[in-house]
Formats: C-alpha cells, sequence, structure tokens
DNA sequence: ATGAAAGCGCTAACAA
DNA sequence: TTGTTAGCGCTTTCAT
C-alpha cells in the first residue's frame, strides 16, 4: 500500500507542494482558507510525512545514538532514563547499542563499538554519547582512541565516565577520587582501622582512580593499605562472593570492606552471611554506585551514589548544546554523594 | 565541513555515480582494477554512504522502534537483552522508546505511546514491538485499540506480552496462567494449605490471567482463596512490605505468599524479616518474573521465570519475519519455568 | 500568499 | 562492464 506525499495533498487541496510545506512546518504564512483545507487532507490520509526525506535537505535527523556495554546491568538503565528525560524534552529519539558479548571479550566488544560508530554516522545521528567500554580505558590502544576521535571530528560526541586521551573530547564524569574518599572516610570515622577494598578492573580507569582515593584517605589517617586486603579484577556479584571468601581465610581479618560497585557488595553481602557474620555488627560493607538493588537488601547497602540519573540528564543537556552548536565545558564533574544505609557501623570491640 | 559523496568519489576515480554505488553494495559486476581505485577512495576520504538517502529510495531502514514503559524496570533489560542479540544478528539498530511519566500518570503514559508511534512511523522504521502500557491492559479504550491497528495497518507492529482486541496483531506473550499454576502447585505440594497472593493490578490483564491461575489451581486442590488473603494493587518493592504488613495484622495468617512479581516479593520479605520472621521456615514467598535480583537476594528468591530474553529475542525474530513478509504465527506463547532457589519451603508444623 | 523548480545523496532501470 | 538519468519525498530559494 502506498503511502500518501505531499503531492497528494498537494494535488487534491488544488495547492503547490510547497504550500501543503508550509502548513507543515508553519514556516511562512499560508492563508487561513487553503490552511484548513490542507489540514482537513492531512486528517483525511493520516498523512504523515516522511522523515528521511526532510532530514536529507535539513541535515538534521532528531536521532541520536547511545553506546554503552550492557544494559542488564542495573547502572545504565538508570543512566538511561535520565539521559531519555531530556533528550525526550529537546525532541530527540535515540537508538540504543549495546555492545555487550556473550563470552565477555572485551575485543569482540571494541569491535562492535567500532560498528555502532560507523552505523551511527551513516544514519546522519545528530550526536554520539558513549559510556563504558573503551572509554573506561585506562590506557586504551592507538587504533581505539584513534577511530573515536575521528568521528568526534565529523559530528558531536560527548563521554560519560570516561576519557579518550588526546581527544579533545567533551565528557561528563563522576568524581571518582571523591567518590571513594567520600566511602573510605565514613568507614574510618565509624572507627574502622582495617579496611578492605576489592573489586573492580585494574586496567579500568574508574577502579585506579576509586583505589587512588581510598589510598589516599588511609594514608591522611595513617593507616596501612595491606596488600591481602586488596582483592582486584572483577564487577559480578560471583567475584563478590569470592573476594570475599578469600579475606574470610585470612588469619588477620579486615572489619569493612569498601566494594568498588554495589553488585560486588551484594556477592560479599552474601558471602558473609553465609559464613554466619553479622552485618554491620560483625562486618561492614560499603559499595559503590547506588543501584536501586542497593536498597532492596538486607541490610540495605550502604553505598555511594554516582547519581547516575543526573549523568545521564546532563549528557542529554550538553550534547543538546553541542549540537546547537553552543559553548560547552570540556568536562562537567558530577559530585558523588554517601548514602548511608544499614550495611555499615561501628566494628565490634574486642 | 561537507561530507563527500558519491560523487566526489565518482569524480576523483573517473567513473559514474552508478558504479561507485555497485562497488559500495556488490549489486552487480565491477572490473576489478576500478573496483579497487573506487574503494581506495572510499577509503581516503573515510568515505560513509548517506542511509538517509539510500533508504529514501529503499523503502527500508534497518531501524526499528521498541516502546516500552520503563527502562529501570528490571525486567526490561532483559526482554532488552534477547531482542537486542537477535535484532544484531539480523542487521537492525533499534530506538528505544520509553514511556514513563515522571508522575505515574497513565493516561501520560499513554500519549507517550501516541506520540512515539507517531515519531517511529515518520521516521519510516521498518517494524515496531510494544510491551507494557496500554497492551497490558485487561479492557483497554477505544481510542487506544485504534491507534495501535492503525499504526499496524501501515507496517509491521508486534506485542509482547499483551494484546489488542480485534487488532490481528502478532504477539509473543508468556503463557500467564501456566505460570501462576507452576508457582501455586509448586507452594501446595511444599505442603502449604494457606496461600495468598499479593501483587498486580487488577485493570491488568497478567494480573487477572495470574490470579485466575492461582485460583484454578487452589480450587482443584481444593483449597480456599480468602478475600482478605487476596491483596491487589502495587507492582513495586513499598507496596510489597505494604501488603506485607497486612497479612502480618490478620488473626489468621497465610503461611505462604505468592507475589505478581518479584519487586513485590522483594518487598514483601523485607517486612517479614524485619517482623522477625524466617524466611521460609516461617513464611514461604515466592516471586515471579525471575528479574536478576531475585538471586541476590538473602534467602535467594525462589520464583517463575518469564523466560524474559527469549521474549525479547523470540520478538525480534517474529518481527523480522514480518518485515520480510514471511508467515508468522498469530500468537507465539512462551512457557515459564519455575525457578525454585531459597525461599519457599516446607511449612512450619504446629 | 502561492507556485515552479532545484536539489539533498543515493539507487536502479535502461542504454550503450 | 559502465554511464545516463529519473526519481525517492521533502524543503527552500526565487519569482510572481
Amino acid at each position: 500500500m502506498k503511502s500518501v506525499t505531499v503531492y497528494d495533498i498537494a494535488k487534491e487541496a488544488n495547492v503547490s507542494v510547497a504550500t501543503v510545506s508550509r502548513v507543515l512546518n508553519n514556516t511562512a504564512p499560508v492563508k487561513k482558507e487553503t490552511r484548513e483545507r490542507v489540514k482537513e487532507l492531512i486528517d483525511k490520509y493520516q498523512f504523515q510525512p516522511n522523515a528521511l526525506a526532510r532530514s536529507l535537505i535539513k541535515k538534521e535527523t532528531g536521532m541520536i545514538g547511545i553506546i554503552l556495554p550492557d544494559i542488564t546491568n542495573p547502572f545504565f538503565p538508570e543512566v538511561l532514563s535520565g539521559f531519555d528525560q531530556e533528550a525526550r524534552k529537546k525532541g530527540y529519539t535515540y537508538f540504543l547499542c549495546d555492545t555487550v558479548s556473550a563470552n565477555a571479550d572485551d575485543a569482540e566488544q571494541y569491535v562492535r563499538e567500532s560498528q555502532y560508530l560507523n552505523v551511527l554516522a551513516e544514519k546522519q545521528v545528530d550526536g554520539i554519547v558513549m559510556l563504558g567500554g573503551r572509554i573506561d580505558l585506562a590506557k586504551p590502544g592507538k587504533e581505539l582512541v584513534e577511530e573515536v576521535v575521528d568521528v568526534g571530528k565529523r559530528l558531536p560526541v560527548l563521554l560519560i565516565n570516561g576519557r579518550i586521551p588526546g581527544a579533545g573530547l567533551p565528557a561528563v564524569a563522576s568524581d571518582e577520587r571523591f567518590g571513594a574518599e567520600l566511602a573510605t572516610t565514613h568507614l574510618i570515622e565509624l572507627g574502622h582501622r582495617k579496611i578492605a577494598l576489592v573489586g573492580g578492573y585494574r586496567h579500568m580507569s574508574n577502579t585506579v582512580q576509586r583505589t587512588a582515593g581510598f589510598t589516599k584517605t588511609m594514608e591522611r589517617y595513617g593507616l596501612e593499605v595491606r596488600k591481602e586486603w586488596l582483592l582486584h579484577d572483577g564487577f559480578s556479584v560471583d567475584s563478590g562472593t569470592a573476594f570475599m571468601d578469600r579475606l574470610l581465610r585470612l588469619p588477620d581479618r579486615p572489619t569493612a570492606v569498601f566494594c568498588l560497585n554495589d553488585l560486588v557488595a551484594i556477592g560479599v553481602l552474601k558471602a558473609a552471611v553465609k559464613a554466619g557474620l553479622k552485618v554491620p555488627q560483625d562486618m561492614s560493607i560499603i559499595g559503590y554506585d547506588d543501584i536501586p538493588f542497593a536498597s532492596y537488601s538486607i541490610p540495605e547497602l550502604t553505598t555511594v551514589s554516582l547519581r547516575a540519573h543526573d549523568l545521564g540528564r546532563t549528557a542529554a543537556e550538553i550534547l543538546h548544546k553541542m549540537i546547537t552548536k553552543s559553548k560547552v565545558p570540556k568536562t562537567t564533574l558530577i559530585k558523588p554523594e554517601l548514602v548511608i544505609r544499614e550495611s555499615t557501623g561501628a566494628p565490634a570491640p574486642h
């Protein structure tokens, strides 16, 4: 079934396509009478202008691409909801580009990112926001960087919580060191002296930054950062239980553990409970991210909120400015917040 | 900065645009030598063909729209990941259209759905899949139905877990009654006789179907369905704790509660623990959906898996068939599965 | 206030 | 094997 076009409307209304276009876009005065005639036809045929044709000439599509690693990781929907809220308000529609790979193969993930970067450019999106993946790397490879920089030259590209060394790409980022300081200070002020840090990946910049914030704070208070209490390479629940099991087997245990994300904290919590420990009486646990589940667990998780929603919302705001060629700050920092719930408390006196 | 077009490539390669198009799409034989010359230029300029122009003439965009209520509800990312996997394999990119409204206003949500339906049609998506929202209604209003039916006439529209009465729109759906039977039977076989059903909304078809499955099973076993143990109107964690608080105040308490989704089950669990009950010894709790959190809680939640990932994957498969004009079944039913974990057990003998 | 006509960047007959 | 040309459906000068 053929779809109706401006020509069909124009012909039946005895006007030119230009006029139809004018009433469609309110782009020039049209005689009231003619306008109504045209509007009636539009209604009658449920005419929907072809956005492709329009975009082809106007050089703007109202489409955005958002590239992220894995929508089933509860952190991302939170960011997305903020992004959605603002983007919708500005009239954008967006492609969700999930780069997760079945076998958790990083290389494959980067390939996906590259593919999406291309597809999005071909589809003529007005802008792209990236989060996770290669931009989380502490030191990304040469080609990975170059690709993004190249795309960034052709259209607005904004980074959330990541960076591409050398490229002048604008970014919205969480103040990672500050967040880690928040968590560490909280534990210390509660009276903890023996604090473990678990989770994250050493090749990821968030991990190195949070670890730095932790270490710095410990040192500031003259506390020792013990090698055997520093367990990296894992962001999942399972890795969390594994970390805790390791910690539990140690002759000298920490009294508190700072987990580099909430998923790990959940795993740590599960392992602690299974081992018969009471949280927070026997062991304090603090997470990072403040995913929704953090407030669902028993006990509810104390954590550091990344303010994911704000991150997303801000990103949409800034990307819009980039698209409309307004000036934007190189980096917009979002301050994390400490969210004290039930999983942290004073250490048991002994 | 002007982008390069087929003309630029053609001119510099001393060929016609047709030839460039041919090497781009492998749509006709091109002399090896010419092909390479063209390819080199494409590479040199990092030429990316304009998908808008291509789609305008080919009448296919490789774009799909997916309309859903709220990406922060953990059920949807799960569906989406399955959908993504299959859609990507087939070469589609998709718009994520979240219709959540800040103030949880249903009417506003339906307005959003309508807007997206229009926008997607204008953007010439190859197909649309809807889940949640109006299609979850037990009896949706006339205009809500009509709109979808109209769009369905113009392009492929597929429903996940919902229906539009009267419209012959294909659907992929979970067998809700079966799922409820699964849960109820599990509880009964464990020895429970006094079972509560909480959660859901009476105006939603999933709720009426699950409730029907529950009631039918209870009757089959000659068990009584008590009015005061039937608590509806809520799908959130908070509503779950409220439901449980109500139940706990009753002189005659149930020994098990069947929650119409996992979020409610989490709330119920929290309230039970807070009240000093041991789960499952003092109270069995079973959820519905099997969101990731279900296996994170302590104790881990027994639940009914909707097989969200499969739902999404199947939807993408079927939508693709619709787009390519293959025959598709009117309704594809996905059988839920019982997932036994730790929150259900035999009732305490008294 | 309105119309004619020239594209936007690409594909696909149709010729050669 | 390659080129010419006519659109796809719309917006937008430039006339009138």
